[in-house]
RNA sequence: GUGAGCAUGGCGAAGUGGUUAACGCACCGGAUUGUGGUUCCGGCAUUCGUGGGUUCGAUUCCCACUGCUCACCCCA
């Protein structure tokens, strides 16, 4: 039977899953260099948690669930984006009883069922954080630069934070009614999608990616930014004052939408040119009383993770060269039959003092032994035959140079540990 | 959900309607006795995604299926 991974999984193996630690890593010393902490929440949740949380009229929850009913009835689903489990724990855990503002970031697996492509898997991978309890602009820059300071921390250049506001459900209304009394006598012109846009949500049609913007232009359609209300106006140019104090610059992008229904006034996305979005954020200032806890407003962002690591490979050049596995400090030779639980003792004993040791397991030669060493780029190789073990000795030949000496086999791992302990203390500070 | 392209050994990749399916990398073995990285020699696809059809004959032509990739949609 061939069996092979579900469409839109990938395995990550060992060559390239040291960028995903590397991701990892960063992102989560940089979390904690803001003072956010970690939240774990379930890879699935009950139904109704997203249905509720990411909005009934998303793609996400109208097309792209993995949901399915347990040997309960219940229906559950693989948790598609961040936001609404974090919130859900936020407020059946009634963290808002403790002090100040909850700071909390995530990573990890997330869930679509969509047609995979680039950058683009059904299983994919995010890290993001939510501030509840503040609305202040204060905050919103402040998490905008913190998803910028992940992201270069990680390596990548020529991001683009582009930034908009999608107003309040004060302002939102009144925008839309600007909006389609403008349009309605060009409607015609529009594409198909946009025209079913247009009473569903006409907001997305300055994201269309034919024609559509131009027809609104010559529409005179207002964007949202031109129909902010007074508050929303206010929180704006907050915002940008605080961007442009924290030195993170940005672009106002208009056209800028954001898909899920919850956002409130601030949305923003950061992107690469000519590859697209790598992650994005917003306000949302109902979705926590929407999901049954005060009325506290929050914000956050995500970053897909597969496509900052598809990014930082195509920003290093085309190389894609695989991780290469850590040198070993010793490479443990077995000469002759007699020798092999001595050696496995000394390999043994290698590993306990520290060093990173390792031997052959298929009974090769000496000869292909020392190839091994080599392919494994051992820096010693420790050698034990019929003769040392008889004279209670070991063979140390140094790889780099061909000096061979002997050692006493009690004395060797100390010994080696010594003299090759300063690069693999080195190693070991860094893990 | 819509559209397009592609499926040859572990990986990359050539190829043809007809007796033995290039090549490169990787891997394994050897070049005299217990010693490597270079070099040299040898080995490594009864088989060309699966199933059917056309044909004297198909990996090469046709159909279906499956899978992969890319774009649209949408998003991270």
């Amino acid at each position: 039977m061939h069996v092979q991974r579900p469409r839109g999984t990938s395995d990550i193996l060992p060559g390239s899953v040291e960028r995903w630690q590397e991701l990892e890593r960063v992102a989560r010393e940089v979390f904690a260099r803001y003072g956010y902490r970690e939240i774990r929440t379930p890879v699935f949740e009950h139904t109704e948690v997203f249905e509720r949380g990411v909005g009934e009229t998303t793609d996400i929850v109208q097309k792209e669930m993995y949901t399915f009913t347990d040997r309960a009835g219940r229906s559950v689903t693989l948790r598609p984006e961040g936001t609404a489990g974090v919130i859900r724990a936020f407020v059946e855990n009634k963290l808002y009883g403790q002090t100040g503002v909850a700071k909390l970031y995530y990573i990890g697996p997330m869930f679509r069922y969509e047609k995979p492509q680039k950058g683009r898997e059904r299983q994919f991978h995010q890290y993001g954080c939510e501030v509840l309890g503040s609305d202040g602009p204060a905050i919103d820059a402040e998490v905008i630069a913190l998803n910028v300071d992940t992201l270069t921390n990680f390596g990548l250049r020529g991001l683009v934070v582009e930034l908009n506001s999608v107003g309040c459900p004060d302002c939102r209304p009144r925008h839309r009614e600007r909006m389609l009394e403008a349009l309605r006598p060009y409607a015609a012109e529009l594409c198909d999608d946009c025209r079913s846009r247009l009473e569903k949500n006409p907001l997305r049609i300055f994201d269309c990616k034919r024609g559509c913007p131009a027809v609104l232009e010559r529409a005179g359609a207002p964007t949202v930014l031109k129909s902010l209300c007074e508050a929303c106006e206010t929180h704006l140019s907050g915002v940008r004052a605080h961007l442009d104090a924290l030195g993170v610059p940005y672009v106002i992008n208009e056209r800028l939408v954001r898909g899920l229904d919850y956002y409130t006034r601030t949305a923003w996305e950061v992107t690469s040119a000519g590859f697209g979005t790598v992650g994005g954020g917003g306000r949302y200032n109902r979705l926590v009383a929407e999901l049954g806890g005060p009325d506290v407003p929050g914000i956050g962002f995500a970053v897909g993770m597969e496509r900052a690591i598809l990014l930082r490979q195509e920003q290093a050049g085309q190389d894609g060269a695989a991780d290469r596995q850590a040198g070993l400090d010793v490479f443990v030779a077995v000469a002759d039959s007699s020798a092999e639980l001595p050696a496995a003792r000394l390999l043994q004993a290698l590993r306990q003092v520290g060093l990173v040791a390792d031997r052959d397991y298929q009974g090769r030669g000496l000869k292909a032994q020392f190839k091994l060493a080599d392919r494994m780029r051992a820096r010693y190789a420790a050698v034990l035959g019929e003769s040392e073990v008889t004279r209670g000795v070991v063979t140390v030949k140094d790889l780099t140079t061909g000096a061979q000496t002997e050692l006493p086999v009690d004395r060797a791992a100390a010994e080696l540990a010594r003299v090759a302990g300063q690069s693999s203390g080195e190693r070991k500070e860094q893990a």
